[in-house]
DNA sequence: ATTTATTCGTACCAATTGGTACATAATTCA
DNA sequence: TGAATTATGTACCAATTGGTACGAATAAAT
């Protein structure tokens, strides 16, 4: 190709913005801290991305791709409700990629902060997150698994708060355990069978 | 006293800042602003209370005793679990106080953006909620109650975390009736036996 | 060798942030 | 009437933010 040789590597450099925003609060890591921290000229990262809501797309598309992936191939493995949870409790609780928490649910804790594609990504990631989590309700229903007597949709909702919810508290410094106690209590529901009027 | 009258209400002025930072994310709402719809000075306001940590905790400490007071009354009525987890809830869900969140949740799901007092003000009111949701546990237990199996501390923090959960999703935008769902489905485990290993 | 195309990074921009120096106004005391 | 005291707000400060203008550098095409 013609005219000067391209130096940036788009990659690289969203591996190094993925990094900062994963340890810290995403909203809180400004453009110049990433071009320091990857050793870029801003307007590089403008030319690359367009703005700052680019940057923060891109990148957690990026995230979306390596590791949110992963919840999903939990998801899709057509195990038993029991297996299926238990697994997302590990994942949650023990991965050690989410050891300081998760980029995407940081990323959700401060949606208002980033800019319109930015947001647009987070809820569209959201609510894929929340279908899957129907869809397997859905499908260990049909296989005979009662979800402890719980509608598929409130399940399906209160699936993801709940993993949202351990996440948070882990990047937030709650032990592992403790973590893992209130999730795994939480999960509790769906293999118990519930009382007509629950809380009297 | 001699000098100047004094023509800033501190209490006004912290009634303005309380609603500014209620309505919106507390860390994004800055001591200009707070000027602005105050209609006071700058310079006012740091003579006041000497910095923007200063104006935060005190308008954290204002909240406290106005809002998170009527928390701990639910707690401390001698009342049965199950109705004071219906309490919780309608608390959560209902008052219309908590229609765009709690100021005390969202300074804390932001807590890292404040100063040190204001961090410092937010973990002792943390700690003192789940105290308190610990004695009422405590109680109830002794009072025959058996928590649907789950031990006092555990089910202390659960259950503060689960609230915090719910306005925070009220908070978010999501329904009252869909916060109300996933909140009581929580709060079930405390009146359902549960069985050994919960998830398989 | 010159033109054309493309990327590079220095050095800037306006806006906003938390915070303050300082002259002035308003009161009481001597 | 002054002096002492206290509160007032204008007008500034340095730092940081997201974002860009622009000339230099580097390549291929002519």
């Amino acid at each position: 190709m013609r005219g000067r040789p391209k130096k940036l590597d788009a990659e690289i450099l969203l591996d190094v913005a993925i990094d900062a925003y994963w340890k810290a609060d995403p909203a809180d890591v400004s453009v110049n801290t990433v071009c320091q921290l990857a050793a870029v000229s801003k307007p590089s990262v403008y030319r690359e991305f367009g703005s700052e809501d680019g940057l923060t797309k891109a990148a957690l598309d990026r995230y979306a791709d390596n590791v949110l992936g992963d919840v999903f191939n939990i998801l899709e493995r057509g195990d038993r409700l029991g297996e299926i949870l238990a697994k997302l409790v590990e994942f949650a609780c023990d991965d050690p990629r989410l050891a300081t928490g998760c980029m995407f649910y940081k990323m959700r804790n401060g949606k208002h902060r980033f800019g319109p594609e930015t947001q647009a990504r987070i809820e569209t990631l959201d609510h894929a997150a929340e279908d899957a989590y129907r869809a397997v309700l859905h499908r260990c229903r049909a296989e005979g698994d009662d979800l402890g007597g719980i509608p598929v949709d409130t399940g399906a909702h209160y699936l993801g708060a709940q993993i949202g919810l351990a996440i948070m508290q882990r990047a937030a410094g709650e032990s592992s355990e403790q973590v893992r106690a209130s999730l795994e209590l939480a999960l509790s529901v769906f293999s118990n069978q519930r009382r007509g009027d629950a809380l009297v």
